[in-house]
DNA sequence: CTGAAAGCGCTTACAG
DNA sequence: CTGAAAGCGCTTACAG
């Protein structure tokens, strides 16, 4: 089924067909309009690709796409897509520079464009997409080199910040930290809003509550217990992403910790699931589908000859709080005046 | 940066340089693994499709990626795409006919191959699919005419048969059903294990407790407050998937309603946070992640040669009751006899 | 507006 | 094992 028999049946040139269904006049709509319909015409992909130099395909690829965080981000991604008329080809990193690299070498002939949260800072094969002029915008993580791409990214150390804030306003001062990798975006600036927060107030951390975790649920859970079992355990807990903090609440679960009577907890990123969980969750929140828009929107701006030499964009998103019930003042500490608590959702 | 360019620096011609790509053994392989490395050549995609007809991408279009059990799905799919040198084209139909036949249309020409999850049972587009050659595997969902299609799903009928016995093993007898739409697989089947389990034991269900939902959330949550609303209304009640669990859930803390105290709730699909929510949830769980892996070599077997005319496969995966403790015998109930539950998963 | 023709970058049957 | 050549199915500059 090619557009010469498309043509041969409507009585007119393969060039007439392509001129028709690129939408420009011709002499003989409907009789094309009637061979397409009625051969259920669809051009080869392949061929227009191989001609025009345009895929019509972007690349997405993320760390999880079992993360809900991601799956919303994909979600927002093809919400854009779909009225563009591109589609979305997707890969999961697993955490890993070396499989990111692969994948990317992979993709930078079969896309337009690529949307990529990095496995690490220093990944440098995003850096050869570039030279092979294949746009890239960074989202959730960053590169080290990354001021020259656009990226959609939030405001990590200020997330940190209002969860340390929020948690000395409740009297804690024993505050431990599960981090993400120190060379990813998010592990690396939450850190760094969380030290700078203590610091600022003149609170200590000891180096044993300033833990690394890999932003997957099992170090989240590991980690937590080791805090558990120190000689002196924290009276609170930060975790750096939703996953780890679904695994340190296991983890205080199973060791029958009450959260937040003996520890509190507060993660960074809300879950759907966040209200419903014992305790219902206080996070540090930020849109997710709308990051997802915005990228795409970025890349497909950016595939577009037109604005394909402006300068970078750099979206940084704000975040807020979400005061649920698994923080509370730390037991047996003087309990600070009441301040209004958010009512749960309805 | 194309394969003559390689062919000129390492001294042969293009031919040449295509059969080393393609592992066969050639005369100077030193020189034109050299060329390419130097060069940085990939070849291009899009002549290799058009020249073999192969594009080595899988078609993957699910109702929601959101959902936990796709993204798992999904995530098997890649495992197995990723050792097979494919990749996958991802695309959300929404829970839409429509929006499928948009998807699967433009797919036809870009994939080798579609693992389909189809929003409805009737959708025609999928028989098209066929016609023109492109292989097909259903997942989750089934097609009313799917018999000729490879397929992976589970034992739906069982699965509600599971939940109905359980609620009345602990004495329930006004158990209420928020179905999924009836003309999706999971939809339809798992309310005919409902009432077909309800029937067996001579137990009634007033016409008022069997409802339909559309998988989302939202559904759960309204269904579940008009449940409530009732002169009578039951003493639990199933969600036919995880989602509308979720709402359901949401719906019954919103209304202060005591869980299993009051209401008990058992849903079909477990997730990631069941063990942690208020209260930890008792499902009917299923192979998820498996589910993907499965129907990924299925179509990959598919479209080999060899095996391009097999009888179609259906798989049909067992499902199995996770007991935790959203289930209760119904208030001023005689309680029956204790039996063993499942401690709490450590 | 239209058609003949060239060419996008590969692969492979063919002849050597 | 190798190379010249044809051809996959389109799009588009060119001439009319």
């Amino acid at each position: 089924m090619t557009i010469h028999e498309v043509a041969a049946r409507a009585g007119v040139s393969p060039a007439t067909v392509s001129r028709f269904l690129r939408g420009q006049s011709v002499r003989s709509p409907e009789a094309i309009r009637a061979a397409v319909d009625e051969l259920g015409y669809w051009p080869s992909a392949a061929a227009q690709s191989l001609k025009s130099g345009r895929t019509h395909t972007i690349g997405v690829v993320v760390p999880d796409i079992t993360n809900p965080y991601f799956a919303a981000v994909v979600k927002g991604m093809e919400s854009v897509t779909r009225t563009e008329n591109y589609r979305i080809l997707l890969a999961n990193s697993d955490e890993s520079s070396e499989r990111e690299d692969h994948v990317l070498a992979d993709m930078a002939r079969r896309v337009d464009g690529v949307i990529l949260a990095p496995a690490t800072e220093r990944d440098q094969t995003p850096l050869k997409l570039r030279d092979s002029k294949v746009p890239l915008v960074f989202i959730d993580r960053d590169l080290m080199e990354g001021d020259e791409f656009d990226a959609v990214l939030v405001d990590n150390v200020d997330g940190a910040r209002q969860a340390v804030e929020h948690l000395l306003g409740l009297g804690h001062t024993r505050i431990a930290a599960i981090n993400g990798p120190p060379d990813t975006t998010p592990g690396r600036r939450r850190r760094e809003g969380f030290l700078a927060a203590l610091t600022a107030r003149g609170v200590g951390i000891a180096p044993e509550h300033d833990l690394i975790g890999d932003f997957r649920e099992s170090s989240g859970y590991q980690l937590t217990l080791s805090l558990l079992s120190l000689p002196e355990p924290p009276t609170a807990i930060f975790t750096a992403n939703n996953l780890m903090t679904l695994g340190a609440l296991k983890a205080l679960h199973d060791m029958r910790v009450d959260v937040p009577g003996r520890i509190s907890l507060i993660g960074f990123d809300d879950l759907d699931t966040g209200p419903l969980l014992r305790p219902p969750l206080t996070v540090i929140d930020r849109p997710m589908v709308e990051q997802g828009v915005l990228a795409m929107r970025l890349l497909l701006r950016r595939l577009d000859p037109q604005y394909v030499d402006d300068i970078p964009r750099r979206i940084v998103l704000g975040v807020k709080l979400i005061d649920r019930a698994s923080t509370a003042p730390p037991k047996g500490q003087h309990v600070p005046p009441p301040r209004a608590r958010k009512a749960r959702p309805a």
